[in-house]
Parts: C-alpha cells; sequence; structure tokens
DNA sequence: AGCACTTGTATAGCAAGCTATGCAATGCTA
DNA sequence: TAGCATTGCATAGCTTGCTATACAAGTGCT
C-alpha cells in the first residue's frame, strides 16, 4: 500500500490551514479577534445586516457553528443579532462601531501573514496557487455559488 | 482596504481543509475512524512505538493535542500507550491488531477522497498543486524536518 | 381554518485544534 | 549530593468544526 503523508492532498491541506491558522491567530489577536470570527466579519464590513443563513450559505459553514461564533461574537460586542421585521424567525446581524474600526487592522493582519506564509513562492506561483485552489473549491462538492 | 476572500490563500486554505476534512471523515466513519486519529496512525502503520513527542514532532500538532487524540484511541481500543523503558516519563504508542487490521481500508479511503475532490484539475494541475503545497510548508516556519 | 410540512435558529455533544498550567522524571551544575 | 533547570505528558479551558435534536415561526394544502 504506496501513502505518502506528503503526497496527500488532504494532508498537506490540513497542516497549511493550520499553519496559516496559527499566524494569523496571532497577528489578530492583539485586535481581540480569533480565527473563526473572521470569515463572519468579512462578509458583514462588505454587507451589514446579513442572517445567519446568509452567512452559513456564503461561507460553508455548518448552522450549528455560526450560531456558536456569533453567540460569542455578540458576546464580544462585535455584532448584535435582532429579529427581522417580516419573518419571525429570522435573525439578522449587525456590526458595533468596534466591529467596524476593526476592518483595516484586521485586515491589513491577514494580508501580511497569507505574504509571509507564501514567501517562498514566486509571484507566479503564488498565483497559481491561488488560482488552482479556488479550481478545487469550485469543482469540488462543497462549492458555494458565487464564491469569488 | 482591497480584500478578497477568494484571492486569499489562507481563507482558501481553510476552507479546502474543511472540504476534504468533512470527505474524509464521511468515508473513516464506517471504520470507526476520526480524521484526527489519522495523521497518528499513519506514522504509527510506518514505525509501531513512537513516543508521543515523535508524533508531535513528525505531525507538527501541539502536545496536548496529541494527548487527548492518543486518548481517545487507546478508550477507542486502537492504541495502547506503555512506559519507556528507560525513561520513566516517555509514553510509546503501540498500535492494536484492530488498528492494524485498518491500515489497508483507511488508506483507500484517503486515496479516494483525495482522488474525487482533486477530479476537477488534470494530472499535471494535480502534480502542480501538490508540489505548491510542499513548497510552502517546507518554506514556513512550520515546517518539520524531514517531512516526506 | 386546521394541520402537515418546511424553515431558521438555538442547544447539546463530540472531535480537533490551540494556549496555559501542573506534576513527576531526568539532567546539569556547584 | 542537593538544588535547580529542563523535559514529557496529562489536564483544564476555550475556540472551531461537525452531526443531531428541539422549538417556534412560516408556508402550503385540503
Amino acid at each position: 500500500m504506496e501513502f505518502r503523508k506528503n503526497q496527500s492532498a488532504g494532508y498537506l491541506l490540513n497542516h497549511l490551514a493550520r499553519i496559516f491558522a496559527r499566524g494569523l491567530s496571532a497577528r489578530i489577536k492583539p485586535l481581540g479577534l480569533t480565527t473563526g470570527t473572521f470569515p463572519a466579519l468579512l462578509e458583514l464590513w462588505e454587507t451589514d445586516g446579513l442572517t445567519q443563513k446568509q452567512l452559513v450559505e456564503r461561507l460553508d459553514i455548518e448552522q450549528a457553528t455560526m450560531a456558536n461564533t456569533l453567540s460569542r461574537m455578540e458576546r464580544d460586542g462585535l455584532i448584535s443579532r435582532r429579529k427581522d421585521e417580516s419573518d419571525g424567525r429570522v435573525q439578522r446581524v449587525w456590526l458595533s462601531e468596534r466591529a467596524r474600526a476593526l476592518r483595516a487592522p484586521a485586515i491589513s493582519a491577514a494580508l501580511a501573514e497569507n505574504e509571509d506564509a507564501l514567501s517562498g513562492l514566486s509571484a507566479v506561483e503564488q498565483q497559481q496557487f491561488v488560482a488552482l485552489m479556488q479550481k478545487v473549491i469550485e469543482t469540488s462538492s462543497g462549492a458555494v455559488d458565487g464564491e469569488r
């Protein structure tokens, strides 16, 4: 049985994701942010007032995880959740002033982490890498419509 | 501030790692295995009797996580941990017969998941993708000596 | 209108990741 | 040899991911 962990995409992806997450976590910790809040914040910075369901769909994250993440974010003063006016089941998520103020430093941290972690690749290789990842995501069953 | 999540390596890696983990998890569940046990099993299938510390180093996983994972594996009858003969602090990890018997089906599952998830890439692109990931790992501060 | 079905969200539980801490064993130095 | 520093591992706690379940609100059908 021929199996080499460093030839396995699944193994390498898990390892890389952990490396990046550690790096990002260290950079955003001084901002009082954690990695799990980041994707949600990215969406909300673009469009405030999204429903939890919209976040779930856009980010391909399970509903229960999102509910828990949003609870923590509300606990930490990043968001508030308010019931939608026309549908009593729906919660809309609104950013706090604090969260809005964190946009620039948080994004700087993420860009710096990406730059740092990819510094061993040439500019062309970096583009290739990103393009290949995009393609795998688009062609996998986990694809989220309109991911861009 | 120009930030697009689908241009961010960190974001894409987190997403891909989750997609692969979901797929692998579903495939190894019937074997009674979970994704976190997989890397440790891979190492132990190659070399039985490794210490926890060796596993931690080889896999770039934090000691506490490894201790907990090994506890669960022992609970599930996959391994046993025994004190080293010459150093009272050291625990050596030994595979059970059950774990040995799971090697072939588990590796088949992983190979199938990789093949499936990467099916949208050509053979050349797949090689490129793996090579790029290897390179990022090797050049990052998370590199593990002799990873192969 | 009443009921069955669907939808959106919260909660419980487990795994897997990390940081922090504690304790026993070992190694080093005066 | 004794004291201190270091090492290996277990445990606590939190976050982040998933599956499963429960409940209320909403929708659609008869």
